[in-house]
RNA sequence: UGGUCAGUAGCUCAGUCGGCAGAGCAAGUGGCUGUUAACCACUGGGUCGGGGGUUCAAGUCCCUCCUGACCAGCCA
């Protein structure tokens, strides 16, 4: 007798051992001399039918008591199941159970809606779509680190507490030591942070890319994949306060070599989940998006539209008609652009590169026009925004001067001057959010059901 | 943060013109059956999101606050 995982179990040859297998009991249906119990263990998606015969020990009394979400231990034979819909069934010759469920179990066999199991975070994974997810969250989780160590890049941990005064101070979440009641005060009569903990203003990550081009600098190619925490306001099924960003940064990558990863990238982590993890994607596509099936294996046989801003800009204003907000170059694409795009001009996932200066961060590197910088973003259909990247400025001399256009000082930026000063290289890089990813990959719709415990403006139990 | 919509039993929802608070599932009891989110019968279960107002009478109309979803912005 061995303990066995339901996946191990369903992929048994032929019936026959004696297995014991651990898990909760999905629903419990009744005959005169026998139960059938179903159980999941979360190993897969499967659950496995056992026959519990009334002669069993504990029957009466254990047994006909479970309720759905009760924890059990089954030990029995497989055999082949004469009834329809499983291969695979156990006959018990015992069933032990650890914890029952009360009436008040909030978990049902029955559909919940998303809004409210997010409400019992701790419970939802239990749900065939949540546990769904969450199996595949660890699989693109392996997926990202396969892909870069296979590609020659290096994981770099950057720092999670972050001095960097380079990004909107409204978003950055503070990190402090201070006393909220008893703020030191400086003669001007703001916080003295010469007296906090780090002796100056320190918040938590937005990005690890500075980091990443030190390392880019140091290692040639290198990667980070962690957590990263914005304090927007923003209330939208594609936003969290605390997400996990994928970075890679790569010396003497151009900008179209930065492109090729993303692409590359994407589709891999595309074919990655359609090969390992078929049966979750398979639900996805009965339950969840009748579309994803199709629009997976899309992406992962063709390769991705690439065209200006410019070009972009020309397609759009064809369309001006259908806008809410009218499209002219200079000015930012809303995300009813970048939907059209990928919706409905190509049906598949467009990068969009060569943005206007004016409306792309200081670093990115200027081009030749000096009027649009090589940024790139990659736009993937009923998500918009999956990635945003640039060639970043080597140029000491340019990089200064944007710094000055944008008001920033470069006091602030030396070390990351510093990079520009001693044997700089050109270098490009993206950030992905993992958890839209894991949008596009599941189906899911908000971005708050793809992560475990979400963080957004209001919730933060758990 | 702005706009739109919503909040009724543990869950998913219906509730017409302002006139006795409803269904399915879940729970409890009984029955039936190699069943498939089993099925059949019966029983229990309500601060109609909170507060205020109009009215003989408010789940329903008005004001206000709270919560949620969606759209937009910020972005990944």
């Amino acid at each position: 007798m061995n303990t066995i995982s339901i996946k191990e179990l369903l992929r048994l040859e032929k019936a026959g051992n004696t297995v014991q297998i651990n898990g909760w009991l999905r629903t419990r249906r009744d005959s005169k001399t026998f139960s059938f119990l179903e159980i999941y263990d979360g190993s897969c998606i499967a659950t496995i039918q056992v026959i519990a015969p009334d002669s069993i020990e504990g029957y009466d009394t254990v047994v006909v008591k479970m309720a759905t979400g009760a924890s059990v231990s089954v030990t029995g034979v497989v055999q082949e199941s004469p009834g329809k819909g499983q291969r695979f069934e156990i006959l018990a010759q015992s069933v032990v159970m650890f914890g029952n469920t009360p009436a008040e179990y909030p978990l049902q066999k029955k559909r919940h809606s998303f809004e409210f199991l997010r409400e019992i975070s701790h419970l939802r994974a239990r749900t065939n779509t949540i546990g769904a997810v969450m199996r595949v969250r660890s699989a693109m989780s392996y997926a990202v680190h396969t892909f870069f160590q296979e590609n020659g890049f290096f994981y770099v941990h950057t720092p999670i507490i972050s001095t960097s005064d380079c990004e909107g101070a409204g978003s950055i979440f503070h990190v402090t030591t201070l006393d909220y009641d008893k703020m030191p005060r400086n003669p001007e009569g703001g916080v003295d942070f010469t007296k906090d903990f780090f002796a100056r203003q320190a918040g938590l990550t937005v990005s690890g890319q500075l980091e990443g081009e030190a390392f880019a600098l140091s290692l040639g190619k290198v990667y980070t994949f962690g957590p990263t925490f914005r304090a927007e306001n923003s209330n939208t099924p594609r936003h969290l306060a605390e997400f996990w960003m994928v970075e890679p940064e790569a010396a003497f990558f151009r900008l179209p070599d930065d492109m090729d990863l993303a692409e590359k990238f994407v589709r891999y982590c595309v074919r990655y989940a359609l090969e390992k993890c078929s049966d979750d994607i398979a639900f996805f596509n009965e339950r969840i998006e009748t579309q994803l099936l199709a629009r997976l294996e899309l992406i992962a046989s063709n390769s991705f539209e690439r065209l200006s801003y410019t070009d972009a800009v020309n397609i759009l204003q064809k369309h001006n008609d259908t806008f809410e907000y009218k499209v002219s170059w200079g000015s930012d694409l809303q995300s009813e652009h970048e939907r059209y795009l990928t919706e409905k001009v190509f049906n598949r996932p467009v990068i969009v590169y060569d943005y206007p200066k004016e409306i792309k961060a200081f670093y990115m590197h200027l081009n030749d026009d000096g009027k649009t910088v090589r940024a790139m973003d990659l736009l993937v259909p009923g998500i918009g925004e999956l990635i945003g990247g640039s060639e970043r400025e080597e140029r000491y001399d340019v990089l200064i001067n944007r710094m000055g256009e944008v008001g920033l000082d470069p006091a602030s930026y030396w070390w990351y001057l510093d990079l520009r000063k001693y044997g700089s290289t050109p270098h490009a890089g993206f950030g992905l959010g993992f958890e839209r990813l894991l949008l596009l990959v599941t189906g899911m719709q908000n971005i708050r059901d793809v992560i475990p415990f979400p963080r957004y403006p209001g919730n933060a139990e758990f």
